[in-house]
DNA sequence: CCTTTCGTACTTACACCGTAAGTACCTCAT
DNA sequence: ATGAGGTACTTACGGTGTAAGTACGAAAGG
């Protein structure tokens, strides 16, 4: 016997949600496909039909809160319109006190995350950063706020299939910051430890002197 | 048929070298009892007899991996001091790409935790912080080394059992710094995450104006 | 109108997982 | 020699992700 009822047709952003749902009131780790179908009232099964499997449905998940996140009207200087986002993203992140595990757990590379990054670059070019300084603050605000470490332009960890996105998103011209920094510098994870250690203790020094 | 040979003893630790072996070979998400089983030629119940479970096990390992961390020698003042454990902690790190991951899902705090924490504390208190500033540097670098974004002070994480710990440690000398800044303090998530986005941007700024 | 096609959902099955409960065997103190 | 205690093994249960195959509704072509 088969019920289909179009008015509640499953769709992927339709199962992305309810994942969401699920992982705010029981948790990531109660998420499994068969949990989620039970919300959907549907078999797990069905769910591939819309997700290509549970690897999927994270990236999906992730997806949509970076996507929430980028949105935010820009206006001030760069200081401002840095700290808007990144309280933005904070929010997010309280809002789902999973995600920030998971986005860290994810490594696929989305569009809509060279994007968010693409839009942080334009802000550091805009205000005067160097491309090099400019490649520190990406990568420190990307450990701040994500609790990324191994990182946005390590290609080791990324894959092939997220790399041609990149190269066809940025011929496309829709990465225009990431395009203009990114292929000039070579990236060295020491380095980006090393200054954001070294600006952290000169800040907390300059604290400490200060009061 | 039963072969027990002495040699070979199953104990605790060999358990957890065992596990941090499979991990860096195989990833931490291959690390299952039976797959750990099979590297120490014996069956997955057995691992329960010197582990409690996985949890345990996972714990353990992260216990033994802070434990190497927090042995350094500290000389020099304290930029020195505090960036020498830094620099251990991600060399660490480093050598065990799973680990920070593994680190940020694990709630429990363990006694090597907590003087690790204590040992930052004294230096940071030894070279004349605030308590309150202590407070925002040990988050800072906690969020910067481990990607912890919830708290060590956060009690709403911490199990009972731990609570307890925490205080028959201070109650017996163990913890002497953290005992002197804790109690006075309340934490508040959102102040420390101010704190230290305004110390990242102040210390942007200071790049750009001075290159 | 009937029929074909196609997409969605369901069913079954498999190999893995963590672990509770019960059993066989060795070692050591008595 | 014998009992006690500990270590390892066996079996079993309910969970996981997902490959493969099946039933049905709805839309398109004749």
């Amino acid at each position: 016997m088969y019920a289909y009822a179009v008015s509640t047709q499953l769709t992927r952003e339709r199962v992305l949600r309810a994942a969401i749902r699920v992982a705010d009131r029981e948790g990531v780790d109660a998420l499994s496909m068969r949990r989620l179908g039970r919300e959907l009232r549907v078999e797990a099964m069905s769910l591939y039909n819309h997700v290509r499997g549970k690897d999927d449905l994270l990236d999906g998940i992730v997806d949509l809160l970076v996507k929430e996140i980028g949105s935010q009207p820009s206006a001030g200087d760069w200081r401002e319109r840095i700290r808007a986002r990144c309280i933005a993203a904070r929010e997010r992140m309280r809002r789902h006190p999973w995600a920030a595990r998971l986005l860290t757990s994810r490594t696929r590379m989305s569009e809509t995350l060279w994007e968010f990054w693409d839009s942080l670059i334009g802000i550091f070019q805009e205000a005067g950063f160097s491309d090099e300084l400019t490649h520190h603050a990406v990568h420190l605000l990307g450990a701040r706020l994500f609790g990324l470490t191994q990182e946005v332009f390590d290609e080791s960890g990324m894959q092939s299939k997220d790399a041609a996105a990149l190269v066809r998103g940025i011929q496309l011209g829709r990465y225009p910051a990431l395009a203009r920094v990114g292929p000039g510098l070579r990236h060295d994870d020491d380095v980006e430890f090393a200054f954001g250690l070294e600006l952290i203790l000169d800040g907390l020094e300059r604290a400490r002197a200060g009061a």
